[in-house]
DNA sequence: TAAGATAAGTGGTTAATAGTGGGTTAAATT
DNA sequence: AATTTAACCCACTATTAACCACTTATCTTA
């Protein structure tokens, strides 16, 4: 089954003196009633913090359980993605607190800059985005590749 | 499947100084019911703005949805596509806001020309495009390459 | 083709919503 | 019991969206 969720924009917000961000209100309004304000924070595979849905971090979850801990690799990704997934929820504001160890992690001070990409959402270091911007230009060949995937 | 829409023609409007742009009755009056007045407006590969009807645009998200964030490719690929693209709608007037972040990556400044381009409307700095107009001439060889695929 | 009527484009004002900061109470931890 | 942490509440400001009004252009019909 495919997402249920099409996030997308890009918006700039503060965090505060208590690790609080607030959640821009287009994005909230998307979340479905059945996910009740609930999510899970956990950390990009970049230095940034992904967040879903419950409804599709269960999904995840369950493509993750086809995973055998035989493989070395498996067991690696397996431990580094789930502990440090926290289940939280927005408060009567729309914000969340947005724990310690993913502060240090995504290098996260004063602002924040939130991407909608598709199923989930991205929290990012603004400048650290800004250097990826520029940086991780996907090379002609790998775009030649996309392009017999990708009409767009 | 392919589009249900086919934009054409040019006209030059203004953009206000709340960046809001009309647009033109002409195109306004293609939309289908279906799409509510609703559209996504994005980067263009070129320095303007591209605006699909959401039905367009669900096509295109469907594509994106098969692509796995494990592979970095991917994952700027869609970063870099999804986070500039805002769902908006034509307000009461036929206008829509231009996102401030694309009213700078497309230098647009009082004036606007939006064109038709088949399954998408392109917004431009006048000046721009005009430039575009005299470079961007098509070379025989690439009209060569081109005649293989479009019969026209 | 002139006059009236309708539609289209543009500008500004007001009302509602969103984002932010701080304080208070309740819960948890030590 | 004391300290910390988290949830909740209230209030201010800035931004956005809805509304209203005017001008220009286009269409109709006499």
């Amino acid at each position: 089954m495919s997402s249920q969720y099409t996030f997308t924009g890009q918006f700039t917000f503060s965090i505060d003196s208590k690790n609080r961000i607030n959640i821009p209100a287009s994005i909230r309004r998307q979340f479905l009633t059945k996910d009740k304000k609930t999510f899970v924070v956990t950390r990009g595979i970049d230095q940034c913090a992904w967040i879903y849905p419950m409804s599709e971090w269960n999904l995840i979850q369950k493509e993750l359980n086809q995973l055998s801990s035989l493989s070395k690799t498996n067991r690696i990704f397996l431990r580094n993605h789930l502990r440090h997934a926290n289940i939280l929820k927005f408060d009567t504001q729309g914000r969340f607190v947005l724990p310690q160890s993913l502060v240090d992690y995504t290098s996260i001070d004063q602002n924040v800059t939130i991407i909608g990409v598709l199923n989930k959402i991205e929290i990012w270091n603004p400048k650290l985005l800004q250097k990826n911007d520029q940086s991780d230009e996907i090379d002609d060949q790998s775009y030649e590749q996309l392009s017999e995937r990708v009409n767009i």
